[in-house]
DNA sequence: AGCACGCCGACT
DNA sequence: GTCGGCGTGCTC
């Protein structure tokens, strides 16, 4: 008797180990390591991942079978799962989830799409199941009847998007693609493939009209955009014309390949360490430290070319696409058959991508955090730009950060790790003073572009600038650069208009009502928002403690800065940028073109202006408010504030002008901001290192937070404590040095009605904090409050 | 996750 | 004496 071991994919509760199953005999060549499948836990129907397969009688008599393949190719290979069990390990959280946070969500196979019932008649669900079944009663009786139905028998009683509700809450499972599924058309043309003009065409023109204009279309152009010709042939003649064998569908592979500009000496060296490694396929990682403008991209493109050469397969991490257009740009321009991927993509997409990288016809991988996970076949180089950004981390459950995964990803498949970097993170460049990784360094920028002046401007507290955010001096510099024809931009890490709203009263600040969070004033819709849960609001006349009417609108936001500025310099072409109007598809596109056509004399903005952007006819950068990066309660947050700044001072001067940065704070003498005033990272990272090293802090220690949250205020507070108590009791037992911190409330008490208390754990010992971790997992089960875990996380806000 | 088994308080 | 609370443990 054949029988598979099944993990069972409920990710909410340890299903670590698995079950095993006998497989029908009408099975045997559908199952494959990697494959999901129907089964029966209990008296549920659950999904399962096949991760192993026997052909000896088992031991175990009375076995379950199998009920169905649910997959025609294996979601992931052995590597991939190998990957996700460290994953699992590392994050404490179930294999199942692991695998989840790895494939594509929507991943489904193509054929026989049919729906069956994952609740049976009799059985009962959660409240909100029932109100489902109950509202869709007539078609639940009808599934239940028959057992199984096709999904287009399904689509004339519930429209598409009810059904994927429906299997998001549990209760059918729908194998096969989503309705409305369709491959995307993107990247594929028609092309010629047996066809003589001169003996077919006369017999085409009379007998098909439609087939021979498409032939001639075809014929001036030698190939066609599947998007393109699919608007103007109707899709039975293409149809036609592909069974006589005329054309074929081929992949677009985009001619017109860029040249690649020559290295200098810096590039070269740190090109020919990585070229080394990957040639001797002695596995290295490789941190490439380069300032601001030193060219990196070419180093990374040089790095991916030598590695596709030697017939393997390359991943490069981006922190996000929209603000890495550049670097996308560029790979795509030099790279044959790569795969973008990011978030705004469908699930179609997604999984067609998915499909072609796993099947070999890609070559490198560009993408966000998960795409780490790419399945590509024979990797060789990993790399990771920007390595410091913090959106590498994801903070969902699995919390993994990529720089980790890919660590350990290249490792399991001596694959070289590449990361670079202007502003490592002090956790990356310890790593490497350690030797764990190999430093390159790119001191100089390229075509010998200076490096920019910083000066600081010590803001004063004054009555009369209360409202002003520019400085005298800042906005002579504005004026200056303008009549030199120059582009400025100014850096405000906050966006809105004011981020709070005081009764000078009572002091009452005006906080959404579901967060413990202030309210930020948005001029644009004249409207207060919560940056946590995006609530709006009408802008309170009065106050909402002692009913005064004296509201003063405190601190500086992009917009506020926009407006002083607009009334500073009535003849500049202002734009702002920020999460607030780059959502809106098209604007920031708009407004990075014009900016670059020099359409734009000053451009004001958070982060996003601050990264990347690659202007050469920028030469002044203004930081409006550096203070407000430093007074963050985080142990990170004087390393977040020494790369924004150096990251935006980055911004000026890049090719012909020397650039200036001014940077305006009431802090003139924080270490923090001198050193970012001189670029000066090794001063940063030494001083950084010092105090992370007296107070105990990563990379000295490891940290395991747990949060526990709930509706119920009362009931996070218990159910914290609990957790405290049960903690104190196995630690009583280890000899080891933990260091308890809490229980206490979040910094942000509250969040979407969430009440929210921490424990943090920091221990020298991983293993010990992960076996802890584990432990409190196994233990924990609370079912009105929520608990997450987060090993090493980047915020305790 | 579900569901059964199981050991202590308030009810016919 | 039972009915039912939800704590612990198992599901091939």
């Amino acid at each position: 008797m054949n029988t598979a071991d099944v993990l069972i994919n409920l990710p909410n509760k340890n299903f670590d180990n698995s079950y095993k199953y006998q497989v029908p005999e009408q099975m045997k060549d559908q199952i494959a390591f990697g494959k999901r499948v129907l089964v029966e836990l209990g008296r549920k129907k659950v999904e399962g991942f096949i991760i192993a397969m026997d052909k000896q009688e088992p031991a175990n008599e009375e076995l379950k079978p199998l009920i169905r393949v649910l997959d025609s190719e294996p979601v992931f290979d052995h590597s991939l799962y190998e990957l996700a069990c460290w994953l699992a390990e590392n994050c404490i959280c179930p294999v199942a989830s692991a695998i989840n946070a790895m494939i594509p969500r929507t991943l489904v196979h193509k054929r026989a799409v049919s729906i069956i019932p994952y609740i049976n008649k009799d059985e009962t669900g959660s409240t909100f199941q029932q109100q489902l079944l109950h509202t869709h009663a007539s078609f639940f009786n009808m599934l239940w009847e028959q057992g199984e139905i096709t999904l287009y028998e399904a689509r004339k009683h519930l429209h598409s998007d009810i059904l994927q509700d429906l299997e998001y809450n549990g209760l059918i499972n729908i194998s096969g693609s989503y309705a409305g599924y369709r491959e995307s058309k993107a990247g594929y043309c028609y092309k010629i493939k047996e066809f003589d003009p001169l003996q077919d065409m006369p017999a085409l023109m009379k007998k098909a009209a439609r087939q021979a204009m498409a032939m001639e279309m075809l014929i001036q152009n030698g190939k066609l955009k599947m998007e393109y010709l699919d608007k103007l042939i109707p899709s039975s003649s293409i149809k036609a014309l592909i069974k006589k064998n005329y054309i074929e569908i081929v992949r677009d592979t985009g001619e017109s390949f860029a040249l690649a500009p020559q290295l200098n000496r810096e590039q070269q060296i740190a090109f020919e360490a990585i070229a080394q490694s990957l040639t001797d396929r002695s596995r290295q990682d490789f941190l490439l430290y380069g300032v601001t403008g030193s060219g990196k991209t070419e180093v990374y493109l040089r790095a991916a070319e030598k590695a596709i050469q030697l017939g393997k397969t390359a991943i490069v991490l981006v922190p996000e696409i929209a603000l890495t257009r550049h670097l996308v740009e560029v790979f795509s321009s030099r790279i044959k058959n790569l795969a973008v991927l990011h978030s705004k993509m469908s699930a179609g997409e997604r999984y067609t991508k998915w499909k072609q990288i796993r099947q070999g016809e890609i070559n490198l991988v560009l993408g966000t955090r998960s795409a780490i996970f790419a399945p590509l076949p024979s990797l060789g180089l990993i790399i990771i730009d920007e390595e410091q950004e913090p959106s590498y981390k994801q903070d969902e459950t699995p919390k993994y950060h990529a720089l980790n995964v890919a660590r350990q990803r290249a490792q399991m498949e001596s694959a070289v790790l590449l990361i670079g970097s202007a502003t490592p993170s002090v956790d990356s460049f310890y790593n490497a003073q350690k030797q764990k990784s190999t430093i390159l360094y790119l001191k100089k920028r390229v075509k010998d572009a200076q490096m920019p002046l910083v000066e600081i401007e010590r803001m004063k507290y004054s009555a009369a600038n209360s409202t002003r955010s520019i400085s005298p001096k800042l906005q002579q510099k504005l004026h200056e650069c303008m009549n030199r024809g120059e582009q400025s931009i100014l850096f405000i890490n906050r966006r809105g208009f004011a981020p709070m709203t005081l009764c000078t009263e009572c002091g009452k600040i005006a906080a959404c009502p579901v967060c413990s969070v202030g309210m930020t004033y948005h001029r644009d819709i004249d409207r207060n928002v919560c940056h946590y849960c995006n609530f709006q609001s009408k802008v309170p006349s009065h106050c909402s403690g002692c009913g005064s009417s004296h509201l003063k609108q405190i601190g500086t936001g992009t917009q506020r800065v926009e407006t002083e500025i607009k009334s500073l310099f009535p003849d500049a072409r202002i734009e702002r940028l920020d999460l607030d109007n780059s959502r809106k598809s098209g604007v920031q596109k708009d407004i990075l073109s014009r900016m670059k056509r020099q359409e734009i004399d000053i451009l004001i903005g958070t982060q996003m202006v601050a990264k990347g952007l690659d202007f050469p006819s920028v030469s002044l950068v203004g930081i409006v408010d550096a203070d407000s990066m430093l007074n963050i309660p985080d142990f990170r947050a004087g390393e977040r504030c020494f790369q924004l700044l150096v990251q935006a001072a980055g911004r000026a001067g890049r090719a012909n002008y020397p650039g200036e940065v001014i940077i305006q704070t009431y802090n003139p003498l924080h270490p923090i901001i001198q050193m970012a005033a001189r670029q000066d990272y090794i001063g940063f990272y030494r001083e950084e290192i010092r105090q992370r090293k007296i107070l105990k802090y990563p990379p000295f220690t490891q940290i395991l937070r747990l949060l526990i949250s709930s509706e119920r205020e009362e009931t996070a507070q218990e159910m914290v404590m609990k957790l405290a108590e049960q903690i104190e009791q196995i630690i009583d037992a280890s000899e080891e040095e933990l260091e308890i911190l809490g229980p206490a409330p979040c910094p942000i008490y509250k969040i979407r009605n969430r009440y929210r208390w921490q424990l943090l754990i920091k221990c020298e010992n991983m293993l010990l904090l992960k076996s802890i971790g584990r432990y409190i997992m196994s233990k924990a089960s609370y079912k009105l409050a929520k608990l997450e875990m987060d090993i090493n996380p980047l915020t305790t806000m």
